[in-house]
DNA sequence: CCCTGATTCGC
DNA sequence: GCGAATCAGG
């Protein structure tokens, strides 16, 4: 198969923005896409959508270029992510399948809720953009049915938008 | 204490 | 250009 494949494709970045505009964390958005949250961070800075409301321009004194090297710094132990994991690997039931996703009633932004699903709809933007605004799970910014096309293994079509 | 956000350096 | 590490703030 010729072609490989850049870190960032075209969906890739189509699901940052989404996430970002939605209103997620980079945590968030790192773990749904399958990058690490300083991935997503470097790029949208990069991009320069990091809202340029830094804290004060951080301290770029020595101190950075002197750690900046590679110890041997493990991590904490992850917390939030095995949630998110486990929900949507480990599902208990297998209700949700090909059950359409009824946004009954979208939500804006301001509207939205830790029980309010994030799904974008539409455009980020435009004048009809809304969220579904269905029950998501448990730690997840999504309903059963958007987490799984947010998942969506191989599919690279815009499976989304709706 | 933990997490999130941003910047800088190395590859 | 991307990824990881570090620092600062909430």
């Amino acid at each position: 198969m010729p072609a490989k494949q850049p870190t960032w494709t075209d969906e890739r970045l189509e699901r940052l923005k989404s996430h970002f505009e939605a209103g997620l964390t980079c945590r968030e958005i790192a773990c749904d896409i399958g990058v690490s949250r300083n991935a997503v961070i470097g790029k949208l800075s990069r991009l320069n959508l990091t809202s340029e409301r830094s804290s004060k321009a951080r301290r770029p004194t020595e101190k950075d270029a002197a750690k900046a090297g590679r110890p041997k710094t493990v991590p904490r132990g992850p917390r939030r992510q095995y949630q998110m994991l486990k929900a949507l690997y480990g599902a208990p039931h297998a209700a949700v399948d090909d059950a359409p996703i009824q946004s009954a009633h979208c939500c804006s932004l301001l509207e939205l809720s830790e029980e309010r699903c994030r799904w974008p709809i539409s455009t980020p933007g435009a004048a009809d953009f809304c969220f579904c605004g269905n029950t998501p799970l448990d730690g997840l910014p999504y309903c059963a049915g958007h987490t799984r096309l947010a998942y969506r293994p191989g599919s690279r079509q815009r499976v989304a938008r709706g």
